[in-house]
DNA sequence: AAAGCCATAATTGTCGACAAGTTTGAAACG
DNA sequence: CGTTTCAAACTTGTCGACAATTATGGCTTT
Protein backbone atom coordinates (compact mmCIF):
# COMPACT_ATOMS: atom_id res chain seq x y z
CA UNK A 1 0.00 0.00 0.00
CA UNK A 2 1.34 3.83 -1.04
CA UNK A 3 4.51 1.92 -2.27
CA UNK A 4 4.40 4.54 -4.82
CA UNK A 5 4.75 7.11 -2.56
CA UNK A 6 7.66 9.17 -3.54
CA UNK A 7 8.17 9.82 0.28
CA UNK A 8 8.67 5.86 1.04
CA UNK A 9 12.30 4.89 0.09
CA UNK A 10 13.56 0.98 -0.48
CA UNK A 11 14.40 0.03 2.55
CA UNK A 12 18.05 -1.46 2.08
CA UNK A 13 18.87 -2.54 5.68
CA UNK A 14 16.80 -4.70 8.26
CA UNK A 15 16.45 -1.03 10.41
CA UNK A 16 14.59 0.44 7.55
CA UNK A 17 12.29 -2.15 7.19
CA UNK A 18 10.89 -2.55 10.71
CA UNK A 19 11.24 1.40 10.67
CA UNK A 20 8.44 1.91 8.12
CA UNK A 21 6.60 -0.64 9.55
CA UNK A 22 6.38 0.40 13.18
CA UNK A 23 6.20 4.07 11.47
CA UNK A 24 2.72 2.62 9.90
CA UNK A 25 1.36 1.28 12.61
CA UNK A 26 1.82 4.22 15.24
CA UNK A 27 0.22 6.49 12.28
CA UNK A 28 -2.30 4.10 12.07
CA UNK A 29 -3.39 3.95 15.39
CA UNK A 30 -2.13 0.02 15.15
CA UNK A 31 0.16 1.31 18.20
CA UNK A 32 -1.92 3.17 20.18
CA UNK A 33 -0.94 6.62 21.15
CA UNK A 34 0.79 6.81 24.45
CA UNK A 35 1.64 3.46 25.04
CA UNK A 36 5.10 1.89 26.04
CA UNK A 37 7.04 0.12 23.83
CA UNK A 38 8.56 -2.85 25.05
CA UNK A 39 11.98 -3.18 22.96
CA UNK A 40 12.17 -7.17 23.55
CA UNK A 41 8.30 -7.14 22.57
CA UNK A 42 8.66 -4.89 19.60
CA UNK A 43 11.70 -7.42 18.34
CA UNK A 44 9.88 -10.84 18.87
CA UNK A 45 6.80 -9.17 16.79
CA UNK A 46 8.72 -7.98 13.91
CA UNK A 47 11.11 -10.56 14.18
CA UNK A 48 14.73 -9.34 14.51
CA UNK A 49 17.56 -8.42 17.19
CA UNK A 50 17.13 -5.50 19.54
CA UNK A 51 19.96 -3.63 17.54
CA UNK A 52 17.82 -2.75 14.13
CA UNK A 53 15.13 -1.99 16.90
CA UNK A 54 16.67 0.21 18.42
CA UNK A 55 18.26 2.26 15.46
CA UNK A 56 14.48 2.01 14.47
CA UNK A 57 13.46 4.08 17.71
CA UNK A 58 15.66 6.49 17.53
CA UNK A 59 14.53 7.33 14.20
CA UNK A 60 11.44 6.73 15.41
CA UNK A 61 12.23 9.48 17.88
CA UNK A 62 13.14 11.51 15.24
CA UNK A 63 10.08 12.29 14.03
CA UNK A 64 8.40 13.13 17.36
CA UNK A 65 7.07 9.66 17.08
CA UNK A 66 8.06 8.25 19.98
CA UNK A 67 9.57 10.07 23.27
CA UNK A 68 12.65 8.26 25.31
CA UNK A 69 13.98 8.70 28.24
CA UNK A 70 17.91 7.16 29.20
CA UNK A 71 17.22 3.63 30.90
CA UNK A 72 13.65 3.97 30.83
CA UNK A 73 12.31 3.52 26.71
CA UNK A 74 10.54 4.98 24.69
CA UNK A 75 6.32 5.29 24.86
CA UNK A 76 4.57 6.55 21.56
CA UNK A 77 3.41 10.10 21.76
CA UNK A 78 0.14 11.69 22.82
CA UNK A 79 -1.86 13.41 20.51
CA UNK A 80 -2.57 17.19 22.13
CA UNK A 81 -4.35 20.21 21.15
CA UNK A 82 -1.09 22.09 22.64
CA UNK A 83 1.38 20.08 20.44
CA UNK A 84 -1.17 20.47 17.27
CA UNK A 85 -0.59 24.03 17.70
CA UNK A 86 3.32 23.65 17.48
CA UNK A 87 3.26 21.37 14.84
CA UNK A 88 0.89 23.55 12.42
CA UNK A 89 2.48 26.87 13.95
CA UNK A 90 5.86 25.91 12.61
CA UNK A 91 4.56 24.44 9.64
CA UNK A 92 2.46 27.29 8.71
CA UNK A 93 5.90 29.22 8.97
CA UNK A 94 8.20 26.44 6.63
CA UNK A 95 5.45 25.34 3.92
CA UNK A 96 4.98 29.14 4.12
CA UNK A 97 8.67 29.77 3.00
CA UNK A 98 8.94 26.56 0.83
CA UNK A 99 6.35 28.19 -1.44
CA UNK A 100 8.04 31.44 -1.93
CA UNK A 101 11.03 29.95 -2.03
CA UNK A 102 9.53 27.57 -5.23
CA UNK A 103 7.84 30.70 -6.43
CA UNK A 104 11.40 31.75 -7.59
CA UNK A 105 13.11 28.71 -7.82
CA UNK A 106 11.28 25.91 -9.09
CA UNK A 107 11.48 25.39 -12.81
CA UNK A 108 8.59 25.99 -15.51
CA UNK A 109 8.74 22.24 -16.20
CA UNK A 110 7.91 21.40 -13.08
CA UNK A 111 5.19 23.79 -12.52
CA UNK A 112 3.33 22.08 -15.59
CA UNK A 113 3.81 18.80 -14.15
CA UNK A 114 1.86 19.58 -11.09
CA UNK A 115 -0.52 21.33 -12.85
CA UNK A 116 -1.00 18.33 -14.62
CA UNK A 117 -1.13 16.18 -11.13
CA UNK A 118 -4.02 18.27 -9.74
CA UNK A 119 -5.91 17.76 -12.98
CA UNK A 120 -5.64 14.77 -12.39
CA UNK A 121 -6.38 14.81 -8.96
CA UNK A 122 -9.78 16.73 -9.65
CA UNK A 123 -10.67 14.03 -12.38
CA UNK A 124 -10.17 11.16 -9.15
CA UNK A 125 -12.19 13.30 -7.38
CA UNK A 126 -15.03 12.98 -9.65
CA UNK A 127 -14.64 9.25 -9.16
CA UNK A 128 -14.63 8.49 -6.20
CA UNK A 129 -16.18 11.78 -4.18
CA UNK A 130 -15.14 11.57 -0.60
CA UNK A 131 -12.60 8.69 -0.72
CA UNK A 132 -10.33 10.55 2.21
CA UNK A 133 -7.15 8.30 0.54
CA UNK A 134 -6.97 9.21 -2.36
CA UNK A 135 -7.04 12.70 -1.40
CA UNK A 136 -5.03 12.39 1.12
CA UNK A 137 -2.07 10.93 -0.71
CA UNK A 138 -2.85 13.61 -3.65
CA UNK A 139 -2.53 16.37 -0.68
CA UNK A 140 0.48 14.94 0.06
CA UNK A 141 1.87 14.89 -3.24
CA UNK A 142 1.11 18.27 -3.66
CA UNK A 143 2.75 19.56 -0.51
CA UNK A 144 5.59 17.51 -1.44
CA UNK A 145 6.45 18.59 -4.43
CA UNK A 146 6.36 22.15 -3.76
CA UNK A 147 8.75 21.54 -0.73
CA UNK A 148 11.28 20.25 -3.18
CA UNK A 149 10.61 22.78 -4.94
CA UNK A 150 12.15 25.40 -2.54
CA UNK A 151 15.83 23.74 -3.14
CA UNK A 152 16.84 24.09 0.75
CA UNK A 153 17.80 20.77 1.24
CA UNK A 154 17.38 21.64 5.59
CA UNK A 155 13.82 22.64 4.90
CA UNK A 156 12.83 19.63 2.86
CA UNK A 157 14.74 17.51 5.16
CA UNK A 158 12.51 19.51 8.18
CA UNK A 159 9.30 18.93 6.27
CA UNK A 160 9.10 15.65 4.53
CA UNK A 161 11.07 13.71 7.47
CA UNK A 162 10.71 14.55 10.85
CA UNK A 163 7.23 16.70 10.81
CA UNK A 164 5.83 14.88 7.71
CA UNK A 165 4.83 11.48 10.08
CA UNK A 166 3.52 13.29 12.96
CA UNK A 167 1.45 15.48 11.03
CA UNK A 168 0.03 12.73 8.73
CA UNK A 169 -0.97 10.85 12.44
CA UNK A 170 -3.15 13.60 13.59
CA UNK A 171 -4.74 13.79 10.48
CA UNK A 172 -5.08 9.95 10.03
CA UNK A 173 -6.46 9.45 13.27
CA UNK A 174 -8.92 12.46 14.02
CA UNK A 175 -9.55 12.71 10.07
CA UNK A 176 -10.43 15.12 7.47
CA UNK A 177 -14.13 15.02 7.46
CA UNK A 178 -16.56 16.24 4.44
CA UNK A 179 -16.56 19.61 2.80
CA UNK A 180 -12.83 20.30 3.97
CA UNK A 181 -11.86 17.74 1.51
CA UNK A 182 -13.20 19.85 -1.53
CA UNK A 183 -12.09 22.95 -0.70
CA UNK A 184 -8.33 21.93 -0.51
CA UNK A 185 -8.70 20.98 -4.05
CA UNK A 186 -9.27 24.58 -5.03
CA UNK A 187 -6.80 25.95 -2.45
CA UNK A 188 -3.92 23.97 -4.04
CA UNK A 189 -5.03 25.08 -7.20
CA UNK A 190 -4.72 28.81 -5.76
CA UNK A 191 -1.22 28.06 -4.73
CA UNK A 192 -0.44 26.63 -7.77
CA UNK A 193 -1.29 29.46 -9.81
CA UNK A 194 0.77 32.04 -7.92
CA UNK A 195 3.62 30.25 -8.01
CA UNK A 196 3.10 29.89 -11.59
CA UNK A 197 2.81 33.90 -11.53
CA UNK A 198 6.11 33.77 -9.16
CA UNK A 199 4.45 35.58 -6.98
CA UNK A 200 6.07 34.33 -3.89
CA UNK A 201 4.13 36.48 -1.31
CA UNK A 202 0.75 35.70 -2.53
CA UNK A 203 1.78 31.75 -2.58
CA UNK A 204 3.00 32.05 1.27
CA UNK A 205 -0.34 33.92 2.22
CA UNK A 206 -2.40 31.42 0.72
CA UNK A 207 -0.32 28.18 1.73
CA UNK A 208 -0.82 29.58 5.26
CA UNK A 209 -4.46 29.86 5.03
CA UNK A 210 -4.40 26.25 3.76
CA UNK A 211 -2.88 25.01 6.80
CA UNK A 212 -4.54 27.09 9.09
CA UNK A 213 -8.01 25.76 7.54
CA UNK A 214 -6.47 22.03 7.84
CA UNK A 215 -5.48 22.60 11.85
CA UNK A 216 -8.78 24.70 12.64
CA UNK A 217 -10.58 21.05 10.90
CA UNK A 218 -8.90 18.88 13.09
CA UNK A 219 -8.42 20.94 15.98
CA UNK A 220 -12.16 20.48 16.58
CA UNK A 221 -12.30 17.13 16.16
CA UNK A 222 -9.38 16.57 18.87
CA UNK A 223 -10.85 18.76 21.53
CA UNK A 224 -14.31 16.58 20.98
CA UNK A 225 -12.39 13.21 22.27
CA UNK A 226 -10.18 15.09 24.86
CA UNK A 227 -13.53 16.53 26.49
CA UNK A 228 -14.99 12.93 26.52
CA UNK A 229 -11.87 11.92 28.70
CA UNK B 1 35.30 24.12 29.01
CA UNK B 2 31.59 25.63 28.39
CA UNK B 3 30.15 22.89 30.96
CA UNK B 4 28.01 25.45 32.16
CA UNK B 5 26.09 26.28 29.03
CA UNK B 6 23.08 25.69 28.77
CA UNK B 7 22.74 23.97 25.71
CA UNK B 8 25.05 21.18 27.16
CA UNK B 9 22.98 18.72 29.36
CA UNK B 10 24.67 16.40 31.63
CA UNK B 11 25.76 12.77 29.68
CA UNK B 12 23.75 10.16 31.27
CA UNK B 13 24.63 7.51 29.14
CA UNK B 14 28.20 6.35 27.47
CA UNK B 15 26.71 7.49 24.05
CA UNK B 16 25.98 10.82 25.40
CA UNK B 17 29.40 11.26 26.35
CA UNK B 18 31.12 10.24 23.09
CA UNK B 19 28.35 11.94 21.19
CA UNK B 20 29.61 14.99 23.09
CA UNK B 21 32.96 14.46 22.41
CA UNK B 22 32.55 14.04 18.55
CA UNK B 23 30.19 16.83 18.25
CA UNK B 24 33.05 18.90 19.71
CA UNK B 25 35.97 17.98 17.78
CA UNK B 26 34.05 18.01 14.75
CA UNK B 27 33.01 21.93 15.16
CA UNK B 28 36.28 22.72 16.36
CA UNK B 29 38.03 21.03 13.10
CA UNK B 30 39.82 18.63 14.89
CA UNK B 31 38.24 15.57 12.98
CA UNK B 32 38.24 17.33 9.69
CA UNK B 33 35.20 18.25 7.37
CA UNK B 34 35.30 15.65 4.85
CA UNK B 35 36.77 12.82 6.47
CA UNK B 36 35.78 9.40 6.55
CA UNK B 37 34.70 8.61 10.24
CA UNK B 38 35.23 4.64 10.88
CA UNK B 39 34.01 3.21 13.61
CA UNK B 40 36.70 0.96 14.46
CA UNK B 41 38.74 3.39 14.74
CA UNK B 42 36.62 6.00 16.33
CA UNK B 43 35.56 2.97 18.92
CA UNK B 44 39.06 2.67 20.04
CA UNK B 45 39.98 6.30 20.38
CA UNK B 46 36.93 7.28 22.64
CA UNK B 47 37.24 3.81 24.29
CA UNK B 48 33.80 2.70 23.84
CA UNK B 49 32.57 -0.73 21.91
CA UNK B 50 30.85 -0.05 18.52
CA UNK B 51 27.44 0.33 20.08
CA UNK B 52 27.12 3.29 21.83
CA UNK B 53 29.30 4.88 19.00
CA UNK B 54 26.44 4.38 15.82
CA UNK B 55 24.17 5.64 18.30
CA UNK B 56 26.18 8.72 18.63
CA UNK B 57 26.78 8.46 14.62
CA UNK B 58 23.13 8.46 14.35
CA UNK B 59 22.38 11.60 16.32
CA UNK B 60 25.60 13.47 14.77
CA UNK B 61 23.72 12.57 11.30
CA UNK B 62 20.40 13.82 13.52
CA UNK B 63 22.39 17.60 13.52
CA UNK B 64 23.68 17.50 10.15
CA UNK B 65 27.26 17.41 11.81
CA UNK B 66 27.81 13.79 9.32
CA UNK B 67 26.26 11.75 6.44
CA UNK B 68 25.45 7.95 6.35
CA UNK B 69 25.27 6.03 3.88
CA UNK B 70 23.67 2.36 3.79
CA UNK B 71 26.53 -0.22 3.90
CA UNK B 72 29.29 2.46 3.63
CA UNK B 73 29.33 4.73 6.68
CA UNK B 74 29.59 8.22 7.65
CA UNK B 75 31.38 11.07 6.53
CA UNK B 76 31.93 14.37 8.17
CA UNK B 77 29.94 16.92 6.24
CA UNK B 78 31.74 19.63 4.01
CA UNK B 79 30.96 23.60 4.45
CA UNK B 80 29.87 25.08 1.05
CA UNK B 81 28.46 28.36 0.37
CA UNK B 82 25.47 26.29 -0.68
CA UNK B 83 24.98 24.73 2.37
CA UNK B 84 25.29 27.97 4.27
CA UNK B 85 22.45 29.50 2.58
CA UNK B 86 20.29 27.37 2.84
CA UNK B 87 21.10 27.06 6.68
CA UNK B 88 20.87 31.15 6.54
CA UNK B 89 18.00 30.98 4.82
CA UNK B 90 15.94 28.71 6.95
CA UNK B 91 17.54 30.20 10.57
CA UNK B 92 15.80 33.48 9.11
CA UNK B 93 12.75 31.91 9.23
CA UNK B 94 12.91 30.27 11.93
CA UNK B 95 14.15 32.40 14.50
CA UNK B 96 12.68 35.09 13.57
CA UNK B 97 9.38 33.19 14.00
CA UNK B 98 10.63 32.55 17.28
CA UNK B 99 11.03 36.10 18.26
CA UNK B 100 7.18 36.75 16.84
CA UNK B 101 6.33 34.01 19.37
CA UNK B 102 8.64 35.18 22.27
CA UNK B 103 7.08 38.93 21.72
CA UNK B 104 4.04 37.60 22.75
CA UNK B 105 4.75 35.22 25.08
CA UNK B 106 7.75 35.55 27.03
CA UNK B 107 7.02 36.26 30.52
CA UNK B 108 8.35 39.66 31.69
CA UNK B 109 10.68 38.10 34.62
CA UNK B 110 12.29 36.38 31.90
CA UNK B 111 12.60 39.92 29.63
CA UNK B 112 14.06 41.37 32.41
CA UNK B 113 16.46 38.37 33.61
CA UNK B 114 17.61 38.52 29.38
CA UNK B 115 17.99 42.51 29.97
CA UNK B 116 20.69 41.43 32.58
CA UNK B 117 22.59 39.19 30.35
CA UNK B 118 23.39 41.68 28.02
CA UNK B 119 24.47 44.35 30.94
CA UNK B 120 26.36 41.18 31.87
CA UNK B 121 28.14 40.87 27.92
CA UNK B 122 28.95 44.46 27.57
CA UNK B 123 30.96 44.23 31.03
CA UNK B 124 32.39 41.51 29.75
CA UNK B 125 33.03 42.28 26.08
CA UNK B 126 35.16 45.73 28.10
CA UNK B 127 37.36 43.62 30.23
CA UNK B 128 38.40 41.49 26.87
CA UNK B 129 37.25 42.91 23.96
CA UNK B 130 37.89 41.42 20.52
CA UNK B 131 37.93 38.28 22.76
CA UNK B 132 35.49 35.98 20.33
CA UNK B 133 35.04 32.99 22.67
CA UNK B 134 33.02 34.80 25.14
CA UNK B 135 31.26 36.84 22.61
CA UNK B 136 30.15 33.85 21.15
CA UNK B 137 29.24 32.66 24.20
CA UNK B 138 27.36 35.21 24.87
CA UNK B 139 25.41 35.34 21.12
CA UNK B 140 24.51 31.82 21.56
CA UNK B 141 22.95 32.39 24.90
CA UNK B 142 20.76 34.85 23.95
CA UNK B 143 19.96 33.54 20.73
CA UNK B 144 19.29 30.35 22.95
CA UNK B 145 16.81 31.81 25.78
CA UNK B 146 14.79 33.74 22.61
CA UNK B 147 14.18 30.83 20.84
CA UNK B 148 13.02 29.15 24.37
CA UNK B 149 10.78 31.60 24.65
CA UNK B 150 8.59 30.73 21.90
CA UNK B 151 7.42 28.27 24.47
CA UNK B 152 7.06 25.97 20.41
CA UNK B 153 8.86 22.58 21.43
CA UNK B 154 9.07 21.35 18.10
CA UNK B 155 10.81 24.91 17.28
CA UNK B 156 12.88 24.41 20.17
CA UNK B 157 14.14 21.34 19.24
CA UNK B 158 15.01 22.27 15.82
CA UNK B 159 16.94 25.22 16.24
CA UNK B 160 18.31 23.71 19.58
CA UNK B 161 19.63 20.33 18.70
CA UNK B 162 19.00 20.15 14.91
CA UNK B 163 20.48 23.56 13.52
CA UNK B 164 22.56 24.44 16.12
CA UNK B 165 25.48 22.75 16.35
CA UNK B 166 26.28 23.12 12.51
CA UNK B 167 25.72 26.76 12.50
CA UNK B 168 28.19 26.62 15.25
CA UNK B 169 30.69 24.54 13.08
CA UNK B 170 30.62 27.45 10.40
CA UNK B 171 31.23 30.14 13.19
CA UNK B 172 34.03 28.40 14.76
CA UNK B 173 36.20 27.33 11.66
CA UNK B 174 34.94 30.43 9.75
CA UNK B 175 35.22 32.82 12.31
CA UNK B 176 33.53 36.07 13.40
CA UNK B 177 35.85 39.10 12.31
CA UNK B 178 36.85 42.45 13.93
CA UNK B 179 33.75 44.96 13.43
CA UNK B 180 31.07 42.44 13.35
CA UNK B 181 31.33 40.96 17.30
CA UNK B 182 30.57 44.73 18.44
CA UNK B 183 27.76 45.16 16.43
CA UNK B 184 26.19 41.89 17.01
CA UNK B 185 25.45 43.23 20.87
CA UNK B 186 23.76 46.40 19.55
CA UNK B 187 21.44 44.22 17.50
CA UNK B 188 20.94 41.88 20.64
CA UNK B 189 19.72 44.82 22.40
CA UNK B 190 17.05 45.92 19.53
CA UNK B 191 15.63 43.15 19.19
CA UNK B 192 15.20 42.60 23.12
CA UNK B 193 13.98 46.08 23.79
CA UNK B 194 11.33 45.17 20.34
CA UNK B 195 10.18 41.65 22.38
CA UNK B 196 10.14 43.69 25.58
CA UNK B 197 7.53 46.14 23.78
CA UNK B 198 5.86 43.09 22.58
CA UNK B 199 6.70 44.25 19.20
CA UNK B 200 6.72 40.61 17.27
CA UNK B 201 6.81 41.77 14.01
CA UNK B 202 9.19 44.08 14.73
CA UNK B 203 11.68 41.25 16.36
CA UNK B 204 11.18 39.25 13.98
CA UNK B 205 12.10 42.03 10.81
CA UNK B 206 15.52 42.74 13.40
CA UNK B 207 16.76 39.72 14.08
CA UNK B 208 16.27 38.47 10.62
CA UNK B 209 18.52 40.99 9.80
CA UNK B 210 20.85 40.06 12.18
CA UNK B 211 20.95 36.85 10.82
CA UNK B 212 21.91 37.88 7.22
CA UNK B 213 24.51 40.10 8.61
CA UNK B 214 26.37 37.31 10.40
CA UNK B 215 25.66 35.13 6.88
CA UNK B 216 27.28 37.50 5.12
CA UNK B 217 30.40 37.84 7.28
CA UNK B 218 30.88 34.04 7.27
CA UNK B 219 30.15 33.62 3.48
CA UNK B 220 33.24 36.11 2.94
CA UNK B 221 35.64 34.08 4.46
CA UNK B 222 34.34 31.03 2.96
CA UNK B 223 34.48 32.10 -0.74
CA UNK B 224 38.13 33.32 0.12
CA UNK B 225 38.64 29.81 0.90
CA UNK B 226 36.90 28.05 -1.70
CA UNK B 227 38.51 29.86 -4.43
CA UNK B 228 41.76 28.86 -3.18
CA UNK B 229 40.98 25.30 -4.03
C1' DA C 1 -4.37 1.37 56.58
C1' DA C 2 -0.83 4.32 54.42
C1' DA C 3 3.94 5.19 53.67
C1' DG C 4 8.55 3.78 53.24
C1' DC C 5 11.99 0.19 52.27
C1' DC C 6 14.20 -3.67 50.40
C1' DA C 7 14.79 -7.70 47.47
C1' DT C 8 13.45 -9.38 43.15
C1' DA C 9 12.21 -9.21 38.40
C1' DA C 10 12.31 -6.94 34.19
C1' DT C 11 14.12 -3.49 31.03
C1' DT C 12 17.66 -0.77 28.90
C1' DG C 13 22.69 -0.03 27.79
C1' DT C 14 26.92 -2.10 26.35
C1' DC C 15 29.94 -5.61 24.71
C1' DG C 16 32.34 -8.98 21.60
C1' DA C 17 31.59 -12.02 17.70
C1' DC C 18 29.59 -13.29 13.35
C1' DA C 19 27.20 -12.28 8.76
C1' DA C 20 26.57 -9.41 4.84
C1' DG C 21 28.11 -5.95 2.10
C1' DT C 22 31.68 -2.78 0.11
C1' DT C 23 36.29 -1.18 -1.08
C1' DT C 24 41.00 -2.27 -2.51
C1' DG C 25 44.48 -3.85 -5.34
C1' DA C 26 46.69 -7.11 -8.10
C1' DA C 27 46.34 -10.17 -11.96
C1' DA C 28 44.35 -11.10 -16.51
C1' DC C 29 42.74 -9.37 -20.69
C1' DG C 30 42.02 -6.33 -24.62
C1' DC D 1 48.96 1.14 -21.23
C1' DG D 2 44.25 1.31 -19.86
C1' DT D 3 40.30 -1.54 -18.59
C1' DT D 4 38.01 -5.39 -16.47
C1' DT D 5 37.72 -9.21 -13.14
C1' DC D 6 38.05 -11.27 -9.13
C1' DA D 7 39.53 -12.41 -4.58
C1' DA D 8 41.19 -10.82 -0.25
C1' DA D 9 40.69 -7.41 3.36
C1' DC D 10 38.07 -4.37 5.55
C1' DT D 11 33.71 -2.02 7.02
C1' DT D 12 29.09 -1.99 8.29
C1' DG D 13 24.86 -4.48 9.94
C1' DT D 14 23.00 -7.88 13.00
C1' DC D 15 22.93 -11.10 16.73
C1' DG D 16 22.90 -13.12 21.50
C1' DA D 17 24.73 -12.51 26.13
C1' DC D 18 26.11 -9.73 30.05
C1' DA D 19 26.12 -5.43 32.99
C1' DA D 20 23.77 -1.53 34.86
C1' DT D 21 19.69 0.74 35.83
C1' DT D 22 14.81 1.03 36.71
C1' DA D 23 10.21 -0.80 37.84
C1' DT D 24 7.56 -4.16 40.75
C1' DG D 25 5.59 -6.17 44.79
C1' DG D 26 5.60 -7.73 49.20
C1' DC D 27 7.12 -6.63 53.83
C1' DT D 28 7.88 -3.81 57.72
C1' DT D 29 6.92 0.19 60.37
C1' DT D 30 4.26 3.89 62.23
Amino acid sequence: MALHSPLLKAPVTTADRVLQEIQHAIVEGDIPAGSKMSEPELAKRFQVSRAPLREALARLERCHLVERLPNVGARVVRLSVESLRALYELREELEGLACRLAAEKMPESEVQSLKALLDKHLATQRVSEGESYYQEEGDLDFHYRVILGSDNSYLINILCDELYYLARMYRVQLGMNGPRVSRAFDEHRAILQAIANRDGELADLLMRRHIRASRDNIEIQLREIEEQT
